[in-house]
DNA sequence: CGATCACATCGACTTTTATCGATACGAGGT
DNA sequence: ACCTCGTATCGATAAAAGTCGATGTGATCG
C-alpha cells in the first residue's frame, strides 16, 4: 500500500474540525451548506477542509445543481482500516529484540 | 471517543516518514539507533518523530540502561481501529438526503 | 438579463510542523 | 574521574497548515 496515500488519511484525521466534519457525515450525506450551519467555522475555511478530505478518498462529493453533496467514501475507509488492522496484526509488541549488543 | 486523542494518532500517521518508521516497528521493538540506520534523517528529527508518535499512544517506549526501545503499542491501535471501524459502519454512503430544499 | 445563492479560489496572516546542527544529559565502559 | 555513546532538547529556519475576508464562478430564479 502506498505509504502517501496513507500519509493523506492520516492527515485528514489530523483535524479536531475534520473529524467533526466526519462525525456529522455519518448521519448521512449533506450539502455544504448544512455542514456550515453546524460548525463554528467559515466558509472559506469549511471549503479548504472538503478538499483536503476528499483528497483523502475519506470523502466523495457529487454537484447537484448548485449544491456539493458530501458523504463518506465507504470503500476508501475500508482500505484504511485494513491498513490499520495490517499494522496491528504485525506483533511488533515487545519481544525484546536483542539490538545494541 | 475523545476527538483531540483521535486527531494526534491522525496527525502521527499524515507523514510518510513516520509511516515508515511504523513499518520498520512491525519487524518487532527497535531501539533509536536501528531506527535511525534505516532512515535518511538526523537523529534529533527521529527524536521529534519519534516523541510525536508517543505522544499519540501508537507507540511505546522502554528505556534500557542507554538505550530507548520502541514498539508498537497494540491497545492504541485497537482503539485507532475501532473508531475507523465505528465511522465505517455508521452508513453515510449516498443515501439522497433530502437537504436545502 | 440581473440578482442571488452555494461554493471555490485568492491573498494575507498566524501558528504549527519538519528539519538541521549544536549542545546538554545520563548511563556505561576504561 | 573521564570519555564515549545513545538520546533529548535548544535555537534557527523554511515549508505547510488553519483561518479569515474578499473576490471569482456557475447555476437558479425572478
Amino acid at each position: 500500500m502506498n505509504l502517501v496515500q496513507i500519509s493523506l488519511m492520516g492527515k485528514a484525521l489530523s483535524d479536531p474540525n475534520r473529524l467533526r466534519i466526519i462525525q456529522l457525515l455519518t448521519y448521512g450525506e449533506q450539502c455544504g451548506c448544512e455542514l456550515l450551519e453546524q460548525m463554528q467555522i467559515s466558509q472559506s475555511t469549511l471549503s479548504h477542509h472538503m478538499k483536503l478530505l476528499e483528497d483523502s478518498g475519506l470523502v466523495s462529493s457529487v454537484r447537484k445543481g448548485k449544491w456539493s453533496h458530501y458523504s463518506l467514501n465507504k470503500d476508501q475507509w475500508t482500505v484504511f482500516r485494513e491498513y490499520i488492522e495490517s499494522i496491528r496484526n504485525a506483533g511488533g509488541e515487545r519481544n525484546g529484540s536483542g539490538c545494541c549488543l
